[in-house]
DNA sequence: CGTATATTTGACTGAAATCAACGCAGGTGG
DNA sequence: CCACCTGCGTTGATTTCAGTCAAATATACG
C-alpha cells in the first residue's frame, strides 16, 4: 500500500526512485517516463488502436491477447514486473493485441514521441530492450513448442511449475497462488475450461499438488509435476 | 549461379556487393560480417552448442528446432531472407534450438566478439535489429495464437497461404514450391503427416488448391483458401 | 442470506492420432 | 533393361484425448 502510494504520487523527476526497474540500465530511462497505475481488469492497449506506447511493467501481471475469428479469446503471453508492453517504433501499423491488467498494476510509460530520443542518447537502453524481446522470443517459442504437442496434462503441470518458479515463497513454502482463473489459463494453454479443471483434479488425486481453494495450489511433490510437465514437450 | 559465384568469391571489404541485406540500414554492417554457405540439411547451430553467433540470412530458407522429450520433432519458426539468425549477445548461456538449412543458403555472419562494437559504431543496425526482433515476436504470437485453436484444416490452409505471400510470383502465376516436406509441415503445425496429407486433399477435392506433383501447389481459389485459413484461429 | 459467478463432475461426441497398407518415383545393381 | 530397395506421400480402419453439452456444487459478493 505504502509502495502503490508513493508511486501515485511520484512526480516526472522523482519516478526513478518509484517501482524498482528489471536492471540498473534501465534507471536513466525512467527519469524519461511518467508513473501509471492500473486497476485489475484494465484495458492499456486495444488491438486496432492506432495509438502506440512502451511501458515497463514495476508492479503486477498483465496479459497480451486477442479474439480469433470464431470469437473465443487466447492469450498469446503475460507480462510480469521488469517486462517491456508495447513497441518504442512509431512506424509498426496499429496494436495487433490487447494488453489487459490482470491485478494491480504499476507501470513507467515512455511516449513514443521521445522514446526514440531516450534510446538514442542511453544507448545501454536499447541494448536492454534488445536483451529482454529476444528472452520474450524464447519465451513464446518454448510456449509454441508446448502447444504443437504437450497434452493437456503437461499443459497444466507446466504452467503451475513455470507460475511456482516466477513467484517464488509467497507466505507457506510450497503454496503459491495462481495469477488467473481457470478459464484463463484455457485461453493460455490452448484449451477448454473443463479440461483444465479436469488435469488439476488428476494432479490432486495422484498426490502431486493440493487445492487448499480459491486459486491457491499447493506443490506437494514438486518432482512429480516436473515429470508431467515434460510428459511430451 | 552467377549471384552465388560472386559471393562466393567475395571478400570481407566486397560483402556489402553480396546479398541483398534487408535494409539500407544494414549495408555498413554487412562490411563487419564474413560470407559463409550452407547446403541444404546444414546444421548452424546446434542446441546446447555453447558458441554462439549472429548472421543475416541474404539467401535460402532455414528451421529453427528442437527435439521434445518424447523424442519428437518439434519446429518453432522458419528463417527467411533478410531474418536475423542467433542472437547478438554473449551471456546468453547455451543455444535453445538447432538451426538448420532446409535449402542452399547464404549467410553474412557477424562474430560475436565484434558485434556489440559493430553496433556500437551503428546505431542504425542495433535499431534494425530491434525492430526485426519485434516483428519475429509479432509472427510467434500468430503461430501461437494458430496452434493454441485452429483446426487441422485451417492450419494447413493458413501455411499454404502464408508461404504464398513470401513467393510472389514463380513461374506460373497461381503455382507456388512448398519449401517443406509433408514431415516438416506436420513438425511446424502440430499435426501429424497423415493429418497434413488428408487437409491437403480435402482442399484439392473441395477445388481449393491443385496439386500438380512434387511439393508444388496451385492455388486455384485464394478466396476459399483465406476462409479456410481463418475458420477458427 | 440470497444471488451471481466460478469450478467441478458426468455423459457423450468428434477431430486428430495411431496403426497399417498401398502407390509412386528415383536410384542401384544384377 | 528390369527387379529391388528406399523414402515420401496417400488412403483406410480404429482408438483416444480433449471438446461439447448439461448439471451439480462451491465460492464470492452485495
Amino acid at each position: 500500500m505504502v509502495f502503490g502510494k508513493s508511486c501515485n504520487q511520484c512526480s516526472v523527476r522523482e519516478t526513478a526512485l518509484c517501482g524498482v526497474l528489471a536492471d540498473a540500465a534501465l534507471a536513466p530511462m525512467a527519469a524519461h517516463g511518467t508513473q501509471r497505475s492500473l486497476a485489475r481488469g484494465e484495458t492499456l492497449i486495444r488491438a486496432g488502436d492506432p495509438a502506440r506506447l512502451c511501458a515497463n511493467i514495476q508492479r503486477g501481471l498483465m496479459k497480451i491477447s486477442h479474439i480469433n475469428p470464431a470469437g473465443h479469446e487466447v492469450i498469446v503471453g503475460l507480462l510480469w514486473p521488469g517486462d517491456f508492453v508495447g513497441t518504442p517504433f512509431l512506424d509498426g501499423g496499429p496494436a495487433t493485441h490487447d494488453v489487459v491488467a490482470l491485478s494491480a498494476v504499476s507501470l513507467c510509460v515512455f511516449p513514443q514521441t521521445t522514446i526514440e530520443r531516450t534510446m538514442a542518447d542511453h544507448p545501454a537502453m536499447e541494448r536492454q530492450l534488445l536483451s529482454r524481446t529476444l528472452a520474450e522470443l524464447g519465451q513464446v517459442r518454448r510456449s509454441l513448442s508446448r502447444l504443437a504437442r504437450a497434452t493437456a496434462l503437461a499443459r497444466v503441470a507446466g504452467f503451475i511449475a513455470e507460475t511456482a518458479q516466477r513467484r517464488p515463497a509467497a507466505a507457506e513454502p510450497h503454496v503459491i497462488e495462481l495469477p488467473l482463473s481457470r478459464g484463463e489459463m484455457a485461453d493460455l494453454l490452448g484449451l477448454t475450461i473443463e479440461t483444465v479443471s479436469r488435469q488439476m483434479t488428476r494432479l490432486k488425486t495422484a498426490g502431486v499438488i493440493g487445492l487448499p481453494g480459491g486459486r491457491q495450489v499447493m506443490i506437494q511433490d514438486p518432482d512429480a509435476l516436473a515429470e508431467a510437465a515434460d510428459e511430451l514437450m
